[in-house]
DNA sequence: GCGCTTAGTGGTAACGTTTCCACAAAAATT
DNA sequence: AATTTTTGTGGAAACGTTACCACTAAGCGC
């Protein structure tokens, strides 16, 4: 019923193969492309991709494994990634994973099957340990969390650099008593929480780091009971944007004013964050580089699989803005 | 080099035909079935997507058409769509068009080329136009958007019902000089000014509509244009969760005081418009249900195809916050 | 004018599945 | 006991492409 191939041959007047010849590469007279091309126009033929990919053995398919498109980082990034995919002509298979070991296990059998050409994976550290064993036969980049060793292509953020970054702001506004609220499930949680503790101590300050689940309620939730502490501190440190919209939101419930009773400083560089009053101060993630960097890496790998093993780092921005403003001195 | 159906069936020592049954449906004895599924994993065996979706003439595929992935409107409708067709088995691909109809034409033969099962797509108006013309080899559900008659399948809000929400929600405040911003590109735009004005004229006031491109950055330019003049509007109604960071931003920028100055009530209910202060006034759109009833409508069309045509209308749920609060009598 | 390359073309065998058909054996029905 | 139905299995033909090979005709260097 659907016009194949065989059809455009047949109306042109030449061979399925020299058909196969002018819609791809391969040569083919000036004259004879142009009949091919107007019996396409003619019958309204399609290529069928799932025939291309079985025979020529390339899927041009890449996938995207993230834990929430929702979370604002990964909507970004995935944008990203695939407008250089579409760029590149090649097609996008997303899934989200919730942070959930057993979806990423579920996804990562998905696209073996799909025969991808390329995944971008952003792991949960549980994953990550279990990932050298089942070799994949294609090449993986991995985004903002990266393995133990040098082990896989990764683009990521300098997160002990930005977290220290933000505790060497609030420590420079007279903030002392500084706490910090990261992600449980993923290394990046893990990276930004060493840093923060690395830049207290290098200040001589004592810092306490809180583990949270990866959603704004969960955040939301650890900041309120943390905030009605009497002895709570005096600013908070947020690892992502997600978790800030409970972070504020906490604030709000109990009544405390930013910065007054609590400075806040984050992750993510959200148009919102600049319109909450005061503004938040937050590290600004080249989002769009590390979905287009992520891109290239894979390509670059798979032009030259046996290259050895390259790790982006990226440097995240400072925005400061009133949600840190300087303490009032005593 | 990687192992397919016929190494499975060698290994189980039983035919081609046989696996391939034990893997799906069919009948197949207890103990050949077991056989086939330790053949399976002792040699690591994964199916071919591309072959099974060739042979079998189902690809088990939807496409997404949307606008920009990074309207968090879109984002949040993508991933219910995203987990109710990985629900169902189905794979999802996803594309952006930026409100560009030449992308929009593009995708489209995009799907066809990827024989996809059916298609969710928020299309522009001018494609809206054309869709009729170029008939589809799959169903096809609207969301967002609708198209004149009831050609297509389609869910999307009610528009017009919820625009006079607002507007009489901002007439009981008790503004009269309400302006509107409305996205230039889509249907939902054009209804969302209808009902805005109909409520407008229905009170005796004149509106005052603009339209701009869908982008956060043309509201914001609009709304300091607009709110530049001497003789601005009290109330500003717009249109999508994006214009409305754009018009926010454009308030502050200009020192104008929500709601003293200028109040805002708006569409979509994300996180932020409850913590920016005083709280954004916005009509909460049901984007779960909207992704979830895509499918729902998708699937049943599969099954009927010959089925009338249905259109889901929702309802939004009006938000009220600070941002429309009371004008003091004069 | 002779070999030698090259451009252009057609025939056909894959790619890895599913599905149809045939058939035997077992089970159910008469 | 004879027939019919069901269950389980294998063989082989698709699905719609691309890629390999063979071949002709034309161009080129000498």
């Amino acid at each position: 019923m659907t016009v194949n191939i065989k059809d455009v041959a047949r109306v042109a007047g030449v061979s399925v193969s020299t058909v196969s010849r002018a819609l791809g590469e391969g040569p083919v007279s000036a004259e004879v492309r142009e009949q091919v091309q107007a019996a396409v126009r003619a019958t309204g033929y399609k290529p069928n991709l799932s025939a291309r990919r079985l025979r020529s053995q390339r899927t041009q398919t890449i996938g995207l494994i993230v834990a929430d498109i929702r979370n604002p980082f990964f909507t970004a990034v995935g944008r990203a990634v695939e407008d250089a995919a579409y760029r590149a002509g090649m097609r996008v298979i997303l899934c989200n994973t919730d942070e959930d070991p057993a979806r990423e296990a579920l996804y990562l059998t998905l696209m073996q099957e799909e025969r991808v050409t390329g995944l971008i994976f952003a792991p949960t550290r549980a994953t990550l340990d279990r990932l050298q064993a089942d070799a994949l036969d294609f090449p993986m980049v991995l985004i903002d969390r990266a393995g133990p060793g040098g082990q896989f292509d990764t683009v990521l953020l300098d997160n002990r650099e930005a977290s220290a970054t933000l505790v060497d702001h609030l420590v420079s506004r007279g903030y002392t008593r500084i706490g910090g609220l990261f992600g449980a499930t993923s290394t990046t949680g893990v990276e930004r929480r060493d840093g923060y503790l690395a830049a207290m101590a290098a200040r001589g300050l004592a810092g306490e780091a809180r583990f949270v689940p990866p959603s704004a309620e969960a955040a939301e939730n650890a900041a309120a009971a943390w905030l009605r502490q009497p002895d709570r501190p005096q600013a908070l440190l947020v690892s992502n944007g997600l978790f800030l919209t409970g972070v504020v939101k906490a604030a709000r419930t109990l009544g405390l004013r930013i910065p007054q009773d609590i400075a806040v400083a984050g992750f993510d560089n959200e148009p919102w964050t600049e319109l909450v009053e005061p503004g938040l101060t937050v590290i600004e993630q080249p989002v769009e580089t590390i979905g287009r960097e992520a891109m290239t890496l894979l390509f670059q790998r798979l032009r030259t699989p046996d290259a050895p093993t390259r790790k982006v780092v990226l440097s995240g921005r400072c925005v400061a803005r009133g949600s840190t403003a300087a303490l009032p001195r005593t």
